[in-house]
DNA sequence: AATTGCTATCGAAAATTTCGATTGGAGAAA
DNA sequence: TTTCTCCAATCGAAATTTTCGATAGCAATT
């Protein structure tokens, strides 16, 4: 059953003529004879009698024009509904590493709340690969990575920036002394990381392995706020991206230590799912985290 | 909007799985998917996400869930109702000249009343050409006449019967102690009639005009009980169809008078529109008014 | 007698709906 | 690894449906 039919038979009803309800809903009139003769048959019942060049309703009629009425307000209602309905509100979910996660909480949650309060956003942290598996099964919305540098083309990279990885310690620790150091010499540091599956540390051991050396960490955390506290407190020596240590470094609680031939190529990349639907809170959230987690 | 697609949706959406929607509902699977995307279409929007294989409800998708629900439980309500709906209900109007009204609701109403008591009946009366008005605007469901013989390729007469017509009088009238008489002798008595519309009235009005003939009734009246009780009291004589005066002949309290050369072409029909939707309950009434007033 | 207003109907054009077969991808099993 | 199964998308063909304009037939009105 056409809902286009049941509100073509109200109007009928309502108006008693064929050709009244014709104009009024922009048919021809033999379109709302065949609409009419349509519902009949589907029914197999008589709606109009038709006596006489004028219709009248039958009993049967009259049931379903009760059905009709219900079901066109409902539609309407519905139509209504998706007009009014707030574009910016919703649930998002947002896949980040711990770091990112921390970082987020501290500068942008409030404001992003406070500019889109009917959004609610959840975050899950994981390791690149874990992210992957979420995202790929569409549990989560959207993705920041911490990583090396990654490009599928069934995905959209939204935004993109290098990440500066620095060896890092406490201000007052004796290893901020140190003048350029080599990859071999801090290796004997007391290293405070994140675990072996965040991206950087990763990239940090395969570095290492490539010169053929190691580092025993003191240490092992996912939270980079723990680390950087400790390291503060002149607990050891650290590897971190740049964001989470610019601010202690400014203000001068951390230094940053130099390592000749280290470099390392690491992203932060903001990713979704190609088939993903761009929902408005989706966008808004995709265009603040573009704004506010990259540094232009 | 087809209701169809709409109920296709929300099983979509309970079973997560376009195929598994596809085997319950008896469709193939592709034509789920097209189902879907038309939905999609029609409502501009994507309401579920294709990602690795599987399939999740959109925000929009959810929107559109709750109204699909209704409308489907509204559906289902519907059909229902249909399946239900006692058969045997509603209101019925019937046409009829007076007296016949007055018969019927004697003899027969309370009766039909009791066999149908979910059937209410309207009656409206009048003579004949009126209730043929009536009848051809559908202001009326079926039409009892007691006139000329009718017929009408519009129209479809359920049951008919030629009537007996009497001059009759009070059984202690003096006018029932007459022999035989003429159409001239019976003129100059007192008639008692009814109006000049009344079928069976014309008839003999047209009779008595053939013969170059005059009456001159010293009382019209539509009401035929009225008639018979002033006769029976003495008044004067009438002529009246035999089933009016049938039970205070048989009980002796009227008496028929004889008339040579009177004889008259009267029938009693039930007549109805052949575009007449012919409910279970009209269906009753039609047969009940054929068994019960109708010699057989 | 002509005009108006109503619904039914016909034929043609356009659109839709449905299906089966196939593709391409993901995940599980061997 | 390869194979097998399951899933949704897509294509092309066939069938059905929807829509319209034109026209007819009927009743009421002018």
């Amino acid at each position: 059953m056409e809902i286009r039919n049941l509100i073509s038979f109200a109007h009928v009803a309502e108006l008693n003529s064929f050709t009244k309800a014709a104009k009024t809903l922009g048919y021809s009139q033999s379109t709302i004879s065949f609409q009419i003769k349509q519902l009949e048959s589907e029914l197999d019942c008589l709606l109009f009698e038709r006596i006489n060049n004028t219709i009248s309703l039958t009993e049967r009629g009259a049931e379903l024009l009760e059905y009709a009425h219900k079901v066109s307000k409902l539609t309407d209602d519905f139509k209504q509904l998706r007009k009014s309905k707030k574009e910016l509100s919703g649930h998002l979910h947002i896949l980040a590493p711990d770091s990112v996660c921390e970082d987020m909480m501290l500068h942008n949650y409030i404001d992003f709340n406070r500019t889109y309060p009917e959004i609610s956003l959840k975050f899950s942290t994981g390791d690149t690969l874990q992210m992957f598996q979420l995202l790929s099964h569409n549990e989560g919305d959207i993705m920041m990575t911490l990583d090396y540098h990654i490009y599928d083309s069934d995905y959209v990279i939204a935004k993109e920036e290098p990440i500066k990885m620095h060896f890092v310690t406490g201000a007052s620790s004796p290893y901020a002394k140190s003048s350029v150091l080599t990859l071999k010499e801090i290796c004997k540091f007391p290293f405070l990381l994140t675990e072996k599956s965040v991206g950087y540390r990763q990239a940090l051991d395969s570095l290492l392995a490539k010169n053929s050396l190691e580092l025993h960490p003191i240490l092992e955390i996912g939270r980079t706020d723990i680390i950087t506290d400790m390291l503060e407190a002149g607990a050891g020596v650290s590897f971190l991206p740049d964001f989470v240590t610019q601010e202690k470094v400014k203000s001068g609680q951390l230094a940053y230590i130099e390592v000749k031939d280290a470099s390392f190529d690491i992203w932060k990349q903001l990713i979704y799912h190609k088939n993903k639907w761009i929902s408005k809170s989706l966008e808004a959230l995709i265009n603040y985290i573009k704004e506010n987690e990259f540094t232009n």
